[in-house]
DNA sequence: TATATTTACGGGTACGTACCCGTAAATATA
DNA sequence: TATATTTACGGGTACGTACCCGTAAATATA
C-alpha cells in the first residue's frame, strides 16, 4: 500500500481555492444551479477546464441523500417467451452491483400477447418520480407514445432487444438483425454440395415487432449476394402451439420435397425441432434463436445444428450500465451498441455466456 | 427522486449502538485488528451477522487513504504476439473504471521469447507494496517460483489466458481447452462427407507454455469419439517465420495428398494462410486461433474458414476485475472462470467483442 | 428616503467508514 | 506496594461532495 498523497487529487476544495469562493459556490456551478453571478460562473468555469476536474463518484454519490430511480419496462416471463429470463437477470446483476451506490429500480412487466398491458404499466411508471427507464419497445405505436411523453418530461430511456428508429433514445442496445439473418444462411448452406430447398420460419403472433422481416432480408441476401441456388420458401405461423407448427410444416414439406434445411427467425425453433424429431428427418438441417433450455436439448440430441443468439444477459446488464453511466458520470454513452452475433452449438454450448 | 431514508441503512453506527460500544471498536472488529476483548468481539459478531450487515464500499474506499496497489504481469506486444494487445486493452479498461475508486496498476510486461525477462519483471515487482497480482504463467517454473513467494507474502494472485493447477491463485479467468480443440474438430468436419486427412499445426517456439496440447487432445477426442475415419496428422514447427512454415506444410502435403483441412492450434495460423494461397489450394479447409487482424484477413478472403476465439480482452477485464472484488468487496470468487469458446467467421466478425 | 424583495454568496453539517491519538483500567514487573 | 506496561476501549477528524440555512449587499417597490 501506498499513500494517496503522492497524486494530487484537484477537488471543488481547489477550485473555490483558487476562484476565490466558497466550495458552495463552486457546488452551484458544477450543477448549473441559480445563485451566482455571470463573472463568478465564467471564472469557475474556466478553472475546471483548466484542470480538467471530474467529480469523484464516491463522494458524490455518498454525501447525496437522493436515490436514482430507473424503471424497467420488459416483458415478463412466460411459458411461452422463457426468453426474457436472461435480459432479467442481467438486469438484476447490475441492479446489484449498482445498490450500494444508490441506485434504485422498480420493475413494470407486461404480457407480450397484451398491447394494453403495456400501456397500462406505461401509464402506471409515469405517476412515479423517474430519472431513467429501461425498455423493451415490444410494441411499436404504444412505444412511440411512451417516447414522447418521456422526451417532454426529460426522462432519458434506453432500449434493449429492440430498437426504434425514429426517437430520442439514448441508446439501442441490441441485436444487428440483417448480418444475424446472414450468418444464419451462411451456417445452414456451409460445406453444403446441392442446392437444396430451404424453409424459412416465422413463428409468431401478429402482436409482436417485427424483427423477423429484417432477419429474414439478411437471410434472403446471403443467397442472392453469394448467387446461391436455393429455392427459398418462407411460411408465416401465425398460433405458436406445436399443432399448428405441425399442420403449417407438413403441408410445406409436402409441397416442397427438397427441403434440407429450415432456418427459424426467432426463439422458437424447438417447436420445429419437436415437429423434425416425431418426422424423422435427420438430413434436414435446423437452425434458430436463442440460448434457451428447450432449444439446448434439441442441440444435444443434433437435432438443431446451430442456435444464433445475442447475448441477451448481457443486453440487460449494459442496458442498467448505461444508463447509470448516462446519468452519473457522464452523458457521452454509444448510441448503437450492436451485440455480437454468437454461434452455439452442441460443442461449445457449455461455456456459452447467454 | 425519493429519499434515501425509506430504506434504513444500518451500519457501524448502529452496531455500534446495539452493543454500547463506540465506531472505532467495530472497526476493529470487522477489520480483525487487536484490541477488542473476546467477549466484545463476539458481541458485535453476532450483531453483524444478525443484521447482515454489508459495509458501504463507496464510504470505505473514501475515507480510506490508501490506495490499493495491483501488479500486472503479461508479455509485452509485438509483431511476432499481438495477441496480447486484447488482454492490455480489458485491462486498461478496468483500471480506468476503477480509477476514482483508489486502485493503482502497475505494469511489468516481459518478452514472450525471453524466460529471464519474466523472472527480472518477477523479482521487481516483489519489491514494491503490493495487494495483488495480474498475471500470465507463460513460463511454467518461473511461474511457480513467483507464487510460491507470493503465497509467503499473503498476495493474492489472479492468472490469465494459461493456468497452473498446483497453485493457491485466487481465480483462472481463460479458455477450456480442451473443449475448445473439441469444437474445433466439429467445425472442420462439419457436413464432410469423405473422411480426409487432417493435418494438426503447431507452430511455437519450444519455450513457450504448453497449451496446444490439450487443445491437441481435444481435438483428436472429436475424431475418436464420433468414430470418424479421418487421418490425423500432427506437425511441430519450432520457428515461427513463414519460411519453415512452408518448409514443413510442403513436405508434410507431399507425404499426404488428402489434406483438406488444416487445424493451427494457436494464432499462428496467418502463417499457414499465407502458405495456402500462395500453393492455391481452395478446397483446403482452414481453422485456426484468435481475433487478429492478420488472420481477419484471411477470413474475410475465405481462405480461414473460422477462428476460434476466447474473449481476450474480456479475459484482462475480467482479470483486474477479479483482483477488485476479492481485495475490496468480498473473498468469495469464482475460482475457474472459463470463456466462451466464440466461432468466428467472415459474416459475424464486425461484430465480435473481442 | 424607508422598507421589501431578490441576488449572490459563505458557513457548516452530513453521507458511512478509516484510523489517529489519547487515556482509564487491567495486568505485569520490580 | 509502587511503577511500568499492556489492554481495551472512545473521541474526533478526515475522505470529497451535496445541500440546508442564514445573511450582507444589491436592487426593487412604496
Amino acid at each position: 500500500m501506498m499513500g494517496k498523497d503522492d497524486k494530487v487529487y484537484l477537488g471543488v476544495k481547489e477550485i473555490a481555492k483558487r476562484a476565490k469562493v466558497s466550495i458552495a459556490t463552486v457546488d452551484r456551478v458544477l450543477h448549473n444551479r441559480t445563485g451566482v453571478s455571470e463573472k463568478t460562473r465564467k471564472k469557475i468555469n474556466d478553472i475546471i477546464a483548466e484542470i480538467d476536474y471530474r467529480p469523484n463518484i464516491l463522494a458524490s454519490r455518498l454525501a447525496s441523500r437522493k436515490a436514482i430511480q430507473m424503471a424497467v419496462l420488459v416483458p415478463h416471463t412466460s411459458i411461452d417467451t422463457s426468453f426474457w429470463e436472461a435480459p432479467l437477470q442481467g438486469i438484476q446483476r447490475a441492479a446489484k452491483e449498482l445498490e450500494s451506490y444508490g441506485i434504485r429500480l422498480v420493475y413494470y412487466f407486461f404480457d407480450l400477447n397484451d398491447r394494453h398491458s403495456f400501456t397500462a404499466q406505461a401509464s402506471k411508471l409515469l405517476t412515479t418520480e423517474l430519472d431513467g427507464l429501461l425498455m423493451s419497445p415490444t410494441f411499436v405505436d404504444e412505444s412511440i407514445a411512451l417516447t414522447s411523453r418521456c422526451d417532454e418530461l426529460k426522462i432519458p430511456y434506453v432500449f434493449i432487444d429492440a430498437d426504434l428508429s425514429t426517437s430520442q433514445k439514448i441508446s439501442y442496445i441490441g441485436p444487428h438483425l440483417f448480418q444475424s439473418g446472414y450468418v444464419g444462411a451462411k451456417l445452414l448452406t456451409y460445406r453444403a454440395v446441392s442446392p437444396f430447398t430451404v424453409l424459412v420460419v416465422n413463428i409468431s403472433k401478429e402482436i409482436e415487432n417485427n424483427n423477423h422481416l429484417t432477419i429474414e432480408a439478411g437471410f434472403r441476401s446471403y443467397f442472392k449476394e453469394k448467387e446461391l441456388q436455393n429455392r427459398l420458401v418462407t411460411i408465416d405461423i401465425r398460433d405458436t402451439d406445436n399443432l399448428s407448427v405441425a399442420r403449417h410444416l407438413t403441408e410445406a414439406l409436402h409441397n416442397h420435397p427438397h427441403v434440407e434445411g429450415v432456418f427459424v427467425t426467432n426463439s422458437r425453433v424447438s417447436s420445429v425441432a419437436t415437429f423434425l424429431t416425431k418426422l424423422n428427418r435427420p438430413e434436414i438441417r435446423l437452425i434458430g434463436y436463442d440460448f434457451l433450455q428447450e432449444n439446448c436439448q434439441f442441440l444435444d440430441q443434433g437435432v438443431i445444428d446451430f442456435l444464433i443468439c445475442h447475448k441477451p444477459e448481457e443486453q440487460g446488464y449494459r442496458g442498467v450500465m448505461t444508463l447509470y453511466q448516462y446519468l452519473v458520470v457522464d452523458t457521452t454513452v454509444e448510441k448503437m451498441q450492436y451485440m455480437p452475433i454468437d454461434i452455439v452449438t452442441m460443442e461449445n454450448r457449455s461455456f456459452y455466456q447467454n
